[in-house]
DNA sequence: GGAAGTCTTAGCTATATGGCGAAATATTTC
DNA sequence: GAAATATTTCGCCATATAGCTAAGACTTCC
């Protein structure tokens, strides 16, 4: 059986896989991408209420993908490791040999 | 709002993501990074029961990540894109800037 | 300071996921 | 062909996730 280091190193790692695993966190982060964005822009984005986007982006926060700047009565949110957006070629061929 | 095709892309990006959102998935895939093994063995390396990591390869295998070959009453998986192991040097520099 | 706008938190419900044991299927061995 | 081995499928329960509305907290505008 696997030592209890490597399990622990693979449940953190599972986490931000988690955080990347919902079609709307998604397309939040491929807009974010293209620079920094308050919460209504990506609740008019992903046409989802506040609260519920407002919750995506605290699990992305959470595991360290982005983060947030509060400037006056708006919060904006941005990539913090632009890598994870180089997952996205490497996913596109898996998918391709995904079964139906 | 997105077009319904990105978002229909992302969909499915998701579904691979959701394939690695689990740590016993990964330790099998790192597992696997050196060579094909049986239901068995990945079975004894992971401390599950048999119908529990049969069910996760088949989430992986469903994902595109991983393929079966049966060989006698053993069945062999392997990856089939070892690219996602490269995901992994990513996401441990996204872990070093998550919030605990 | 009250109204309007922006965002988060809390409480609820529905659905998805993960684990197990039992049963079904396939293969080898005797 | 019966017994043993390897794997999958099924049925069950417990927990996690995702969405909503309502309510709370903060900022700006008048």
């Amino acid at each position: 059986m696997a030592n209890q280091l490597s399990v622990a190193r693979f449940k953190a790692q599972a986490q931000v896989f988690k955080a990347l695993a919902h079609p709307g966190r998604l397309l939040m982060l491929d807009e974010l991408s293209r620079g920094e964005r308050c919460v209504c822009d990506l609740a008019a984005l992903v046409g989802s209420e506040m609260p519920t986007v407002s919750r995506h982006l605290s699990v992305l926060r959470n595991a360290g993908i982005v983060d947030d700047d509060k400037r006056g009565a708006q919060v904006f949110y941005r990539l913090v490791t632009p890598c994870v957006m180089d997952f996205f070629r490497c996913v596109s061929s898996v998918r391709r040999k995904a079964r139906p």
